[in-house]
DNA sequence: ATAAATTTTTAGATTTGTCTAAAATAATTT
DNA sequence: AAATTATTTTAGACAAATCTAAAAATTTAT
């Protein structure tokens, strides 16, 4: 089944609505999308016959299983995407959605393959949140900011919670980016700070506050 | 001046029938476009009104200089992104040209930027074609056979006229691709076959045959 | 140069997605 | 439980992009 940009964006949004509340009203979802209630109804109405979701009217709505489905492709692709822009296209974190709000609509699925080998299967997109597997599921992972990662485990870096140009230039200075392998070798009670090994460069010391803002997760 | 994925369309296939005829005309547009002669005189008053084209009723029409701006930039997004798919994710060439006419419209400068910055400022795509740059302008670049190409001059991989599997083998195998460097150093005249450096690896001998469909232009 | 053929445009309809305003239904209050 | 309030849906309109069929303009042929 093929789905319009507009149908798809519906489908996201109902999603992301669903994991609040169990049932989704019209209201909330004409509030989410920036539109009016009357525009919702006709879209449900379309959405139901394309069999992509439960809607009695007046009763409120979700997606059923199809639909789901749906929504996690499209999550998937977005979140490949602001991979993508962050790590290898180097933008920051803060403008990389509007351009994957485009992107994700692209939908051929050998380009979502290829883009994915090409990222090395990220599991977390540059804002933390888990990227869905071709098969629709979401990795269930913690990340945690490497001043408490366990020592001598494979870590991949997932997100940095600061974006300033400060922390930019830190960053680029040790070689540290979304996606980057880093290993904690040491800890130093004295000040907290940390000896590690980032991908395949010599072993070197940060900050506990440097560490504070590097998220990672299990590998 | 922003403009619709269908505007974009027109406009973009406006500009490649300029290039054979001077005047571009109603039905020759239509079948371009796979679409109703009635269709495009609809879309003609509208590109009028926008200023991109130089239109009177039953007599043909051109692009004006904004609109063969506009057709430039999308041509360019066009080549960055085939370009992309075929060298960063390894897409076969044949494959790349459906999946660019949808991320073209993407149209942010930002993104355009990085991802020119990203893939090395690429002249070329990887069917041959030039790619404008940011000002527009078309690259006069004339790309020729790696065994016929100059000895000691750097060059840069620009298409490769043979898509087997075996010809893809072998690339593999030499770590050719496009937007390579490569330098020829040496030729024997023996078999033609050629000493050549490809990128930082050590120097290694390939035949002529091989050369004859690796195409390069000057770096 | 007039008739025939072709091309282009107009007129009016259709589809998709949206909107406003009014009606229908549900929820809340008294 | 009736009245008031809030939410949702319907009815009807609109803009964008397309189409078919008919009319207008141009080109070609006789």
């Amino acid at each position: 089944m093929k789905f319009s940009e507009s149908e798809e964006n519906y489908i996201k949004s109902i999603y992301k609505l669903q994991e609040n509340t169990k049932k989704v009203n019209t209201n909330s979802l004409a509030g989410h999308l920036n539109t009016k209630a009357a525009s919702v109804t006709d879209m449900l109405k379309k959405l139901k016959s394309k069999k992509v979701l439960e809607y009695k009217r007046y009763y409120g709505f979700r997606l059923n299983d199809s639909g789901n489905k749906e929504a996690l492709k499209i999550i998937r692709r977005h979140r490949l995407w602001e991979f993508f822009l962050v790590s290898k296209l180097g933008m920051p974190w803060d403008k990389v959605h509007a351009i994957a709000e485009e992107l994700e609509h692209v939908s051929s699925l050998e380009l979502v393959k290829k883009l994915d080998e090409y990222l090395g299967k990220p599991k977390i997109d540059p804002h933390g949140d888990p990227i869905p597997d071709e098969k629709g599921e979401m990795p269930e992972l913690k990340q945690v900011g490497l001043n408490v990662f366990p020592s001598k485990k494979n870590g991949i870096v997932s997100s940095i919670s600061n974006q300033t140009s400060e922390m930019m230039k830190m960053l680029d200075h040790y070689g540290i980016g979304i996606g980057s392998q880093i290993k904690v070798l040491k800890t130093f009670d004295f000040d907290g700070s940390l000896q590690v090994k980032i991908s395949k460069q010599p072993a070197c010391v940060i900050s506990s506050g440097f560490a504070q803002n590097i998220f990672v997760y299990d590998d």
